[in-house]
DNA sequence: TCCGTCACCGCAATCGTTTGCGGCGGCAGC
DNA sequence: GCTGCCGCCGCAAACGATTGCGGTGACGGA
């Protein structure tokens, strides 16, 4: 390990260390500094502050190798994702550390890809450095991997995408589609086309769900073929809508799942020779800042993607304390913009 | 910690529960299943077969802590960037992983956010987790964090940024600003400008020098007001465009040092009346994946940015084993595209 | 037959922390 | 003055893995 802060370069100072220079059993020390208030009350303050100053002073840091092994926690939370490069997920994390370090924990992220073998093999991998619970990025319908942790009793969140009996912070997906769907409805498109991104995703499939449901309410049907799936970046956003542009009558507006499909719908757009936001309205999901800094600014429906990240760790740990956790969908809002109306600056309802 | 995979619900397995069923000494478990091939010699190769069977039977995985504890090392590297929503970063931290994980390491990312006093404070949390090593993708030149590290013995690369005496795995920037120079100085951009980032970041300062020694190359001075300092981002991008369009006169070629702040250069010049590539050609930098996909694709230096996390992660293991560790700097190319040269589709030298 | 060599394995210490238990005072109550 | 209580602290046993050292047995050579 690393020489530590304690001094240019000798061994980092231990219990042990603190507690001869304090004339002191470590027993004491390890009390006195402890966290947790209730075990520090067996220590007298005058031995505490006395204590604390010499730990001060030699920089003493508790290894956490010798915790871990006593107490059999790592504090360390492992945090399964289908790519960090994504900066949905990038964002989602980032509220993830936030809460996690806020409580004194760190956290261990890993790629997946959103391969189901790779699931498998990255989950266990976090298991094997001992990690105290699972936050899940990249829970698949078709995957039995948040099942079978369950039933391992591996104390585990789901975040950003749900799954039935699971514990899970998500946006309420089934609202957002719906927000994008009474949009379009409102601003006169009756034949519209969904994007709808892969079918294992939760995401996509309650997005898609709700917009339709919007259409219904309003008396409108989407045919089938007016939805079809597509991967969630710039490439299959791009050949969706190609597809769905080729269809007769063709769709006045398009309502993709995802920031970066969309993206790629507007460049399927533009290349059929059509304008975003006169011929073909635009409307994507997450709302990343790019949305509304593109040449025509995007249209989308706005999570809340740090926050998300922040209760998912924040349900994890208070599992991890012994509270049962619950589920949250937290509301989406609708930002819209020149995608869908053009000259519009930038208005946002919230 | 959580219960393994061992068995439903029991605890995990440990050497001791191995050494049990196999009827040998733990030690005897601890060299049959160590992964240094000159310890498993101690063992032969029936007992450590027969010892093999049973760990995978239990599912036995070593525990980390126990580990740590006696040989003091975590097998763990601690990553600082400045934010890991930004996919430059977080595609070469995908590299670091890919070559960790590899390797039998597990990475630990903050984010900084660039700022001084968070950059200590973040340093001191991954070396209170007593991480083996430190990769610092946010290295800057005005703070003193990394000469701080290296006094204190942590063994330390630094990734994306360059420092003078630190062991770095870069790009070559100076390369890279020569080649969007030696661009825009061949298809007849006399009056030019630059957008040159922070001017703490050797990026942005190296890639604008090695843009301005090309001009001066082809005997062409550009005047200081034509480079100016920006933030990374898309907003930063746009203000220091605007700057720039206007200066009279106006150039007719802007080199930002950041693919984001490219966009935002786009922007600004839309905003301001003119067409990207036919009124003012527009260079950036790293080639992000997005830059092909914009509605004017973008001509962009490319730099492997996974390549670099890779080789920066394979130098500080090497430096774990008592290797001594060298500077890279990786070769860029560029991607020439419609924002410099209108009509192109994608070609790219190599 | 005896000794030396070597391969293989066990012994036990060690890393640093946490925590149940018990001891030792001091103080109050009777 | 004795007992009981309680606040404060020390003792020692864990947790799981690694490793220097030494022991045991087999085997070969003389």
């Amino acid at each position: 390990m690393a020489p530590q802060s304690g001094g240019s370069l000798r061994p980092p100072a231990t219990l042990a260390t603190v507690a001869r220079r304090a004339g002191v059993h470590v027993s004491t020390v390890s009390r006195a500094l402890s966290p947790d208030e209730t075990v520090r009350r067996g220590v007298s303050a005058a031995t505490a502050a006395h204590i604390q100053a010499i730990a001060d002073e030699l920089g003493y840091q508790p290894n956490p190798a010798g915790a871990a092994l006593r107490t059999g926690r790592s504090q360390m939370l492992g945090v399964l994702v289908p790519r960090l490069t994504d900066i949905v997920l990038a964002t989602i994390y980032e509220g993830i550390d936030a809460a996690a370090s806020a409580a004194g924990y760190h956290t261990v992220v890993a790629n997946t890809g959103d391969d189901l073998d790779l699931q498998h093999t990255r989950a266990d991998a976090l298991l094997a450095r001992r990690v105290d619970g699972l936050i899940l990025g990249d829970a698949r319908t078709d995957s039995t991997l948040a099942a079978d942790l369950a039933r391992r009793g591996i104390p585990l969140v789901l975040v950003s995408r749900r799954l039935p009996r699971r514990v899970s912070v998500t946006t309420d997906d089934l609202l957002g589609g719906r927000l994008a769907g009474e949009h379009l409805v409102g601003i006169g498109h009756r034949r519209v086309g969904v994007v709808a991104g892969e079918r294992y995703a939760s995401t996509g499939l309650e997005r898609t769900a709700g917009f339709l449901a919007a259409y219904e309410e309003a008396g409108l049907v989407v045919p089938d073929r007016y939805a079809v799936t597509s991967r969630f970046d710039v490439a299959g956003g791009r050949a969706a809508a190609e597809q769905l542009l080729g269809l007769r009558p063709r769709p006045t507006a398009i309502f993709a799942v995802n920031d970066f499909a969309a993206i790629g719908v507007m460049g399927a757009v533009r290349d059929a020779g059509l304008r975003v936001g006169e011929d073909v309205a635009v409307v994507g999901y997450n709302d990343v800042p790019l949305a509304a800094e593109l040449p025509v600014a995007l249209t989308s429906v706005h999570a809340p993607m740090f926050d998300m990240g922040r209760e998912a760790a924040a349900t994890l740990l208070g599992i991890l304390d012994g509270r049962p956790g619950r589920s949250r969908r937290l509301p989406p809002t609708l930002a819209v913009r020149a995608s869908t109306v053009p000259g519009t600056q930038d208005r946002s309802t919230a």
